[in-house]
DNA sequence: GTCTATAGAATGATAGAC
DNA sequence: GTCTATCATTCTATAGAC
């Protein structure tokens, strides 16, 4: 690991960071096609054709970035536990997902990107690998219903709920950007209280 | 209106007609930079420099096809009346936004598009009309939460909510066409009163 | 490993014939 | 109003010097 002749690859390691960070940066903005190869190497700091001694084609680099983020996307949901509380783990599950948006708003951007340009990549994670994962919680949500737990809603709906109100924060932070002067740490806080308190509880006075 | 000197009127607006309905194909999938006027045009039926001749530019394609989505993306919200019954209210409120979802959803990307590359175009928009706009329905919901109609919840947010959990029907359809095989209609039923109900209500059993 | 040079294709936009 | 031809620019990708 440490011997000399392997110095080149902690460069090579280290310049592939810089290049799938900033990679990160523009596909999350302008997606695969409004992004450009040197605009990428100009912001890591290289050269176009040195950038593609890294990375032989524009589209190794977009599936580079990919990858770095399905398993993190996957793991909240997978949490899930059927033999816990209901409450608790939804509350858990949006906080979580919250996070998420707050910390890497990015990678949920370019999620998003992938899948309103017709998930050209992705297409088999999601009939797969995410089909399933989805399928079986969805088994989750129907075993907390029919024990009486839940409220009788659609699973799946349930998820997309979830998923749809949390990544907005992410993906829409221009436009909410432009409605709100609160602090980051204001805006998510009060959307966690209010996400939670809705799902669980609804809006209405009994 | 009539005369025989108008004529050529008509077919340049039966042209551009094919042509804005052309852009808001590839723009809503595509984004901005990731489309080209030579999509547009083979789209619309047309070559490209025909196509220039009606539009100069790459810009004005884009700037009318924003244009023309950006009233109907602002009448829904506009209806919430602080007189009526807040659950009938919100429950139409949905709904609306769900129809839109399900009858134009190359409108929501379009717009989910323009957002997620930072608003470029509509920046004005954003921090003037629908701020505005927000800001007074805010205060419907603040004056429902006031007189005891409504749990108190922070108004912005559970607008967020329900913007992003029907737009997530448009712009996430790749992925949820992925992970289920219901009909449209039967989707889109189901997310209606799947929604409705947790809004409303909630989901924990009382 | 990094740079310059450049091939070769695609793209936005214009000019001018019909 | 529509088409062909064309230009300038930008882009992906490769070759080769250092």
């Amino acid at each position: 690991m440490n011997s000399p002749t392997k110095k080149t690859t902690r460069i090579q390691a280290a310049n592939q960071q810089k290049i799938l960070e900033a990679a990160l940066d523009m596909f999350s903005q302008f997606g695969y096609r409004g992004t450009t190869i040197d605009q990428i190497a100009a912001k890591a700091g290289m050269s176009k054709a040195n950038l593609l001694y890294y990375f032989r084609r524009k589209n190794d680099v977009y599936l580079a970035v990919l990858e770095s983020i399905l398993d993190q996307w996957l793991e909240p949901l997978a949490r899930l536990d059927q033999d816990k509380d209901p409450e608790q783990e939804l509350r858990a599950y949006i906080e979580t997902k919250l996070r998420l948006s707050q910390q890497n708003p990015r990678a949920s951007r370019l999620f998003a990107n992938e899948i309103m340009q017709g998930a050209p990549m992705i297409q088999p994670f999601l009939s797969n690998q995410l089909k399933e994962l989805v399928e079986l919680k969805c088994e989750v949500i129907q075993h907390w219903i029919d024990n009486g737990k839940l409220q009788p809603v659609k699973p799946m709906h349930l998820i997309f709920m979830i998923w749809a109100s949390t990544q907005h924060y992410a993906d829409f932070a221009t436009q909410i950007q432009a409605l709100t002067t609160d602090t980051d740490d204001k805006l998510y806080k009060d959307a966690s209280q209010t996400l939670s308190s809705i799902v669980l509880r609804g809006v209405l006075v009994d």
